[in-house]
DNA sequence: AAAAGGACCTGGTGGC
DNA sequence: TGCCACCAGGTCCTTT
């Protein structure tokens, strides 16, 4: 479900819910995700506010009084605010419950996400450390990612979803920034010229803006903090495609395994 | 050090 | 209708 655009909407769409909340409680339901979610965390919340909400990668980062909630979507994770006492769905496994009756869902059919406590400075944790630029920022350009693919066999679709180069690219973004920098999916990193890195940084930052104005992606069932949809889904050029006609050269765009991921791309525009 | 593949998990879809 | 194989927004970890 969240690449960058759709963490990134719902953060804007929780983050004047809860910020300057008091946690009341934290109810687990079901503690077995990506890893287990620590016992810590319902021990030591209660009593706590929400002093900011952060976004890195796609990581969403709680300030609170003693330290961060760290929370990753995975594949299928979703997040909502909504009175404590709502009906719940399946597999709504986490609720942190705040004094005036709201509460955050955590919800998670495949529990690919992740629900961590740390008390250690936030950008220090062993999940963030090593994560590369954020790719709306300024370091993250051509120069950037030529200089990082310098001698790099691996191919470039890989490289851009490769969170140590760049956060926040995942296999759909992936997909429409190479179609719409022309370049081949399957070429090798360390062959992209700057001119070429140039273009596709240019490109990563646009597609990103423009999706998360649009309220991100929707795919199957993904909505934002308040249930509504997101729009890219309309805008999207090659993702999901296969079959169809590329909308600048009139050529069937192709589909193919590329690092376990489908891939989507025209072979004509694309080189 | 880098590349490749497996692992984690549920639900939906399409074929037979 | 049922069963089965395969696919899905991610990314860490192990093996080569």
């Amino acid at each position: 479900m969240p690449e960058l655009p759709e963490v990134e909407t719902i953060k804007n769409g929780i983050a004047n819910h809860l910020k300057g909340q008091i946690i009341k409680s934290v109810l687990v339901r079901k503690k077995q995700l990506r890893w287990q979610i620590p016992d810590k965390l319902t021990t030591i919340l209660p009593k706590q506010s929400i002093i900011d909400i952060k976004r890195r990668g796609k990581y969403l980062l709680f300030e609170c009084d003693k330290g961060h909630i760290l929370i990753h979507l995975g594949m299928s994770g979703n997040l909502r605010v909504m009175p404590s006492d709502t009906e719940l769905k399946k597999h709504d496994h986490v609720d942190i419950i705040f004094t005036n009756g709201l509460c955050l869902r955590y919800n998670d059919p495949r529990r690919f996400g992740c629900i961590l406590w740390t008390e250690a400075p936030i950008l220090e944790h062993k999940l963030l450390v090593n994560q590369g630029p954020e790719p709306l920022e300024e370091n993250f350009n051509g120069k950037y990612l030529y200089a990082r693919a310098k001698k790099r066999r691996v191919v470039i679709k890989n490289f851009i979803m490769d969170s140590h180069v760049v956060v926040g690219v995942g296999n759909i973004y992936a997909n429409e920034a190479l179609f719409a920098a022309r370049i081949h999916p399957e070429r090798a990193a360390g062959k992209i010229t700057l001119a070429e890195y140039k273009r596709l940084a240019t490109i990563i930052k646009k597609t990103l803006k423009t999706a998360i104005k649009m309220g991100g992606t929707t795919l199957r069932d993904f909505t934002d903090s308040a249930g509504n949809p997101g729009y890219f889904k309309q805008a999207l050029q090659v993702y999901g495609k296969d079959g169809e006609i590329c909308g600048q050269c009139g050529t069937i765009i192709h589909v193919k395994k590329i690092g376990q991921r489908a891939t989507y791309y025209c072979p004509i525009c694309q080189r």
